[in-house]
DNA sequence: ATTGTCGTTTCACTCCATGGATTATTTATC
DNA sequence: GATAAATAATCCATGGAGTGAAACGACAAT
């Protein structure tokens, strides 16, 4: 249990972690069922959240409602650079053809911002509003590389060796390399997007299958990444430490 | 105050709304006087709900954190067409130059979904999330023409006789339009997404400022509206009334 | 008809959120 | 750099608000 967790409400964003997971209507006692409470409990709070509209009933069924969207749009305007990021990501991935990845950097932490598909149609399970590694990905390992000693220090979790290893490799070339690492059969490139003080973040990836993606493609794609990164932090009219949106 | 309206949830929820409104880091007394409550108690709840990741506390100021994001994917997965719609609505954009906004029906109600921005640089003060206007906006209109009467019955508002007197003309012509309506020198047309029974979903429009959307543009404009409308519909693979995300 | 399941409502109990007061920390002013 | 003002963070006695077992009603399957 957190610090100072008021009970009904880890209670119900539990609830509503639960339906986004499963991102299909649920009966309340299959609600009940999964976050482990009783039926009239997990009843009283769905009613609350409706009234909230941060779910939604549909005859028993509730689902994620559409709040969300409201708060969401809200995170991604004090993000900053996500609208700007949008075009950038789009060139990205019509230049490589393959599925693109934004990233922003909070607190220590790496989360899925945006992401658009490969024409191809490849599973890639990478869900918007996640949490992403750090060390695994080459978006992560290139935003590490950009932090400052003591930055790295503050981090939730140590850093592991082998990753510090490839610090100044990344530094030298300005894109991390993602071989298999996180996935088998899929490499990846990324790069960090950073702000005026040369902070990072964020950071875009681009990833596919190793099939489509051979060695000779790396240093296409990294400078591409690169491309995009770079236009993405000079799309954005001030990416300060405390952006603010108009 | 709602019928089943758990306290402690509510006040949550007016905070994450100021948050939202303001899309600014606020500190603990701002919010405080801003959603009328002791500042110890905004204290503990923005606790809270930073360890749900639901705000994001920067050194005293806070601001809507990142779960958003993971709420706002499940529910744009849950609406079923949100994704497919992306290509449609760009298509539509580039084809139009203007502005190009998404809803998605809900319990008699209109949410602005996503939005596409024309590259000419007019305000268009729509928020994605927001409620819309079912009576004012051509979406809107459009919507409404194509629910049954017994649907008409249930909205949770009373429908204008003016309203309902230009459902004839939207039904033949398969897009509605708005003249001024909501806003002075705003001219939009608007198309439904049906589902396979012929349930509205949602709907598209284009808004243009009348200067650049003359009256013999309603035509090319509405069947552009109609077209994107209709590929949204094809563009997903089951738009049935309990759709399921892959 | 019967049984089982699920959504909904009830209500007495008690635990937990409450907010005024206090302290610590930061920011502004001279 | 000392003082003051404003704000963030902490504390704790209190009672009202959330709790959940149980009962009810609706519906489906057998």
């Amino acid at each position: 249990m957190e610090s100072g967790s008021i009970r009904v409400l880890s209670r119900a964003f539990s609830i509503l972690n639960c339906l986004a997971r499963e991102r299909a209507p649920l009966g309340v006692s299959e609600i009940a069922s999964a976050v482990d409470l009783p039926k009239a409990t997990v009843y009283r709070l769905l009613d609350s959240l409706e009234g909230e509209r941060a779910v939604l009933g549909k005859g028993g069924r509730y689902e994620i409602g559409p709040l969300s969207l409201l708060l969401a749009d809200a995170y991604r305007s004090q993000v900053g650079f996500a609208d700007a990021a949008r075009s950038a990501l789009t060139t990205l991935r019509n230049e490589t053809k393959e599925t693109v990845h934004l990233f922003v950097y909070e607190r220590g932490e790496l989360y899925y911002l945006d992401k658009l598909e490969s024409p191809f149609q490849v599973r890639m399970h990478s869900r918007v509003g996640g949490r992403a590694s750090l060390f695994r990905l080459s978006a992560g390992k290139a935003l590490l590389a950009s932090l400052s000693p003591e930055e790295l220090k503050e981090l939730p979790e140590t850093l592991p060796d082998e990753v510090a290893a490839e610090f100044p490799e990344i530094r030298a070339r300005g894109y991390a390399l993602d071989d298999e690492l996180n996935e088998a059969g899929l490499r990846c490139v990324g790069a960090a997007i950073l702000d005026e003080k040369g902070r990072p973040r964020g950071a875009v990836s681009v990833s596919a299958p190793v099939y489509r993606f051979p060695p000779e493609k790396v240093e296409v794609y990294g400078l591409l990444v690169m491309k995009a990164a770079r236009s993405i932090r000079e799309g954005v009219a001030s990416l300060e430490t405390g952006s603010h949106a108009g």
